[in-house]
DNA sequence: CGTCGGTTTGAGAGCCTTCAATTCTCGTGG
DNA sequence: CCACGAGAATTGAAGGCTCTCAAACCGACG
């Protein structure tokens, strides 16, 4: 039901009004802290933070889409990843952030300053093993999503990222909502390491199969789950 | 290609002898605890643990080569990574492996039943510390290693492997020694998303460009460290 | 109405895969 | 000691996929 500017209100975390929509609402011990700090809120296209720079902060994001990204020496640039609402950020970084995050669309993040979060560690068991629990979280979800890619064709990789951003909203192949996509065919294109060109015509090609329809760039329908799940998940 | 399905009864356990050939620098309090340990010993292309299995013992390894892997719906192979002297394995896990663990070269390990690590850790805030620390660890090699491979092309990540088992051996490119492949083109080609045929024309491709020489398919040695070097870590 | 960034489509070149055949390596048995 | 055989590694050829370069299209915005 969003639309393109919506509003970032309180809404995300009204676990009532959002039904079964998102899976990745969480109530454990880190969750409940950072929603106690103050929250900020970004402009789209803003840094949230920086590749090398101290990392002197985690974020726990509300609203909104970021990319995380670094850069090769030769100029690409590679997409780590996408946070939504309920994804948390710089829990894994050393003394430095080892990528830049970015808002692709209007953001707002609870932050906390990392000092504080490790003498509040310090003190709590409880935390630290939420710790423990969403680092983990984090591993396994960035080997599910990473791994496969690298052994799988252009068309795959696309109907991949569409699985999981369908997955993220709640949809399960039944008609009528749409997968919002918030970022750009270039953002998609460095997060599955291909070409802007190749994403078109892999979104193209999923249409001409009947996969998938879509009335605007970033609003895709699952028309076939079966089969687009299949495709995704490698089953040739 | 598929392995058979052996379990942990295929272990072999070898408790008199507890070598002293690991070199690993690490000393953190997990390194201690794992030490302390019983040491198993397995012979190559033993299971050490089976995705799906219940994921009851963590391991610390001493001596060998492992190879982590699932398989896609479509029977191709992915490796995870490879698991070498110092390296933990199951610390990562939920309630089940989602990976394969199987040794490429006799290798022995250091085990510890999970619930115990979990009681000790609850009772050792130095512990978790370092638990955390090695999750953190994890992650960003698995980003650095994953990442830029999906984003370079077939000799680029050969160059890739090639500099990280050379880094690993502590060869800085000054001639002498060689890096030795305790996997198969089989198992490098599945690690790295590329069919073998297409590893074997990587090397030649850097063997006739001067890059590396070697004697035999498992010893290489790196000739120009520089070139390698911008290859892999993706120069253009 | 024109500009600008993002999206889509087209054409040609190059890389990678698949299928096939050959060579290499090494352990085994004669 | 040597021949043999199985698995691994390597090389070759044809075809498909993806990239790059180029051009056209589209929508938002001033």
């Amino acid at each position: 039901m969003r639309v393109g500017h919506a509003r970032f209100d309180d809404r995300i975390f009204d676990e009532t009004s959002r039904g079964s929509a998102n899976s990745t609402i969480r109530t454990g011990p880190m969750t409940l802290l950072l929603r106690a700090q103050k929250m900020i809120r970004f402009a789209s296209k803003q840094i949230i933070f920086h590749e090398d720079d101290p990392a002197d902060a985690v974020f726990l994001f509300a609203s909104g889409t970021v990319g995380q990204y670094r850069f090769l020496p030769n100029g690409r640039r590679l997409v780590a990843g996408f946070l939504f609402p309920g994804d948390f950020a710089g829990l894994s970084f050393g003394e430095r952030y080892s990528l830049t995050a970015q808002s692709i669309a209007p953001t707002s993040a609870y932050s906390l300053p990392r000092a504080e979060l490790n003498l509040l560690c310090s003190h709590s068991t409880a935390l630290q093993t939420d710790l423990v629990c969403l680092l983990k979280q984090e591993l396994v979800s960035e080997r599910e999503a990473h791994l496969p890619m690298l052994h799988q064709a252009a068309h795959a990789r696309v109907a991949r990222l569409l699985l999981m951003l369908a997955r993220r909203e709640g949809i399960d192949g039944g008609n009528g909502e749409a997968v919002q996509l918030t970022m750009t065919r270039g953002d998609i294109a460095d997060y599955l390491g291909i070409s802007v060109e190749t994403v078109c015509r892999s979104f193209t090609k999923l249409k001409e199969e009947g996969l998938i329809a879509s009335s605007s760039p970033d609003r895709i329908w699952i028309k076939n789950m079966a089969r687009l799940s299949s495709l995704g998940e490698g089953q040739d």
